[in-house]
DNA sequence: AAAATAACCAACCGCCGACAC
DNA sequence: CGTGTCGGCGGTTGGTTATTT
């Protein structure tokens, strides 16, 4: 506490991010918070773990949002709300962090959503019914059900296993997230 | 051309659940 | 069984860039 805290913030150099890559090459992920400890870089787990979850990673898509993106995101955020990790965990090769960013400042306001009313997105007249179900499709064209997880590498992505022999992903998607935090 | 404003993006913060000790 | 630590999530903020006046 006093003496100040000994990380430091702020935007990421191309050096912090070499010393991270590299121990991560090495030691693969996780322990976010031995990353400082044996690297001496001065940055907290979760500032690394944020780092290479949302620039560094490999399977992380940059670049503009295509049409198709934008689409299944309107319906994937129109089922689930605001379940970002989940939203991502169907759009391949973008972050949590990449979709609320564009959902915040393009699709919101694309779709005329009001900021600070976050349930307007998920009206509570609308069930989650099947029909909706069918009617996400991946850019790709294969169907939510379907969708395998992304992360090529076989990272565990998120909590979202499509199981097999379940019928509906829907389901497994919205009360895998639900758990996570009451949905108030 | 300069100043003001808007838009965008990266990163931080606080909370919560899972897990190890 | 209780406590502490760690990882993950969603909300929010701050800095930078683009656009408008």
């Amino acid at each position: 506490m006093k003496g100040g805290n000994e990380y430091k913030k702020g935007l990421w150099t191309a050096e912090e991010d070499r010393v991270l890559m590299d121990y991560i090459m090495v030691h693969g992920k996780g322990k976010w918070n031995r990353i400082a400890r044996e690297t001496g870089l001065k940055r907290c787990g979760k500032s690394c773990r944020l780092r290479w979850m949302n620039y560094l990673s490999p399977s992380v898509k940059r670049g503009d949002f295509s049409e198709e993106e934008d689409d299944l995101i309107i319906r994937l955020h129109k089922l689930l709300g605001n379940r970002w990790s989940l939203i991502a965990g169907r759009v391949p090769g973008r972050t949590d962090n990449q979709v609320k960013n564009h959902w915040n400042t393009r699709l919101s306001k694309k779709l005329g959503i009001k900021k600070g009313k976050s349930e307007e997105t998920r009206t509570n007249s609308e069930p989650i019914s099947g029909e909706l179900e069918k009617n996400i499709e991946t850019p790709s064209g294969s169907n939510l059900s379907e969708l395998p997880n992304k992360c090529p590498n076989g990272e565990k992505e998120g909590e979202i296993v499509t199981k097999e022999g379940s019928q509906s992903a829907i389901g497994e998607l919205f009360f895998s997230g639900a758990s996570r935090r009451s949905l108030s």
